[in-house]
DNA sequence: AATGCTTCTGCGAAGATTCGCAGGAGGCGG
DNA sequence: CCGCCTCCTGCGAATCTTCGCAGAAGCATT
């Protein structure tokens, strides 16, 4: 795959430093279809390189530099184990949770977008609600269908 | 104090069983004046009442169950320890996590009024926004400031 | 007040995540 | 290419949270 060097390019220009173990955490979700826990992606890690020998702790601190740093989003959802995803910095999207069946749909809003502003303006807070879980209930297990 | 009859009243409307580990827990965060922990939470019982003997585990259950019932919120904010807090029904506000200097500053934000509008209407999933831990930069930490 | 169905609790263990430390490796300047 | 400074990793332990089970207790009914 051609995004290796990308993201060894976002690593360093952020001033951090790229090891062998953030290239492999960092390129199995970048390459992964959907969110996944810290577990799962050390899974990737090693089926894609059986000779990788990275620690649990290393997938979790990878995981939470890059967060900082904007390359990935970390969701705890209902469930009680995180989840992670790549950003993709040319979109943004929310995470509706549904509370009852657990599902989880994703969606682009607009209005919060407004509230980012809204909260710049007020109160000087610089807000990054690019990747939000929100909880509710969804259509099929709202109180209109049920 | 007289909200107890309150607390049992809206544990029993909901379906659930009003035990004395429930009211006391319940009480303990209604009566504290900011967001608590779980062993915040059992100190506190356990100041007010010695006798009391309640295991760490039923108060995560009493406050996962109380969520649930929107009588409390939880945030998990990134010092990796999940908080608790008394929902007043009549207010809303959110809570702005500096990530650099780590302090939380509330507001209440009329532009997710528009989200939860939003979402209801393009998706049919009703959105429970009322208390949303979002994470940025606070006016002290920003670019704007360093 | 007693009965019975069901939910709730306490305990201990398991699972998930974070932390501290000693050693290893990335990247800058020579 | 080498050395140094600093950051990063692996390990194991600690901490936080959830889970499974057996017994206790709430509450509707009689």
């Amino acid at each position: 795959m051609s995004c290796e060097p990308e993201i060894a390019q976002a690593v360093r220009d952020r001033g951090r430093r790229l090891t062998i173990q953030r290239a492999k955490i960092l390129s199995a979700l970048r390459h992964a279809s959907d969110h996944q826990s810290a577990e799962q992606i050390l899974d990737r890690v090693r089926d894609s390189d059986p000779h990788a020998d990275i620690s649990l702790s290393t997938v979790y601190r990878t995981l939470e530099t890059s967060t900082d740093l904007h390359l990935t989003s970390e969701l705890r959802g209902a469930s009680g184990i995180s989840v992670y995803e790549w950003n993709d910095p040319d979109t943004t999207h929310h995470h509706l949770e549904c509370r009852d069946c657990g599902t989880t749909e994703e969606v682009d809003l607009s209005s919060l977008q407004l509230a980012e502003a809204e909260i710049r303006e007020r109160i000087g807070f610089q807000a990054d609600i690019r990747h939000l879980a929100i909880p509710g209930l969804c259509a099929d297990c709202g109180p209109d269908s049920g």
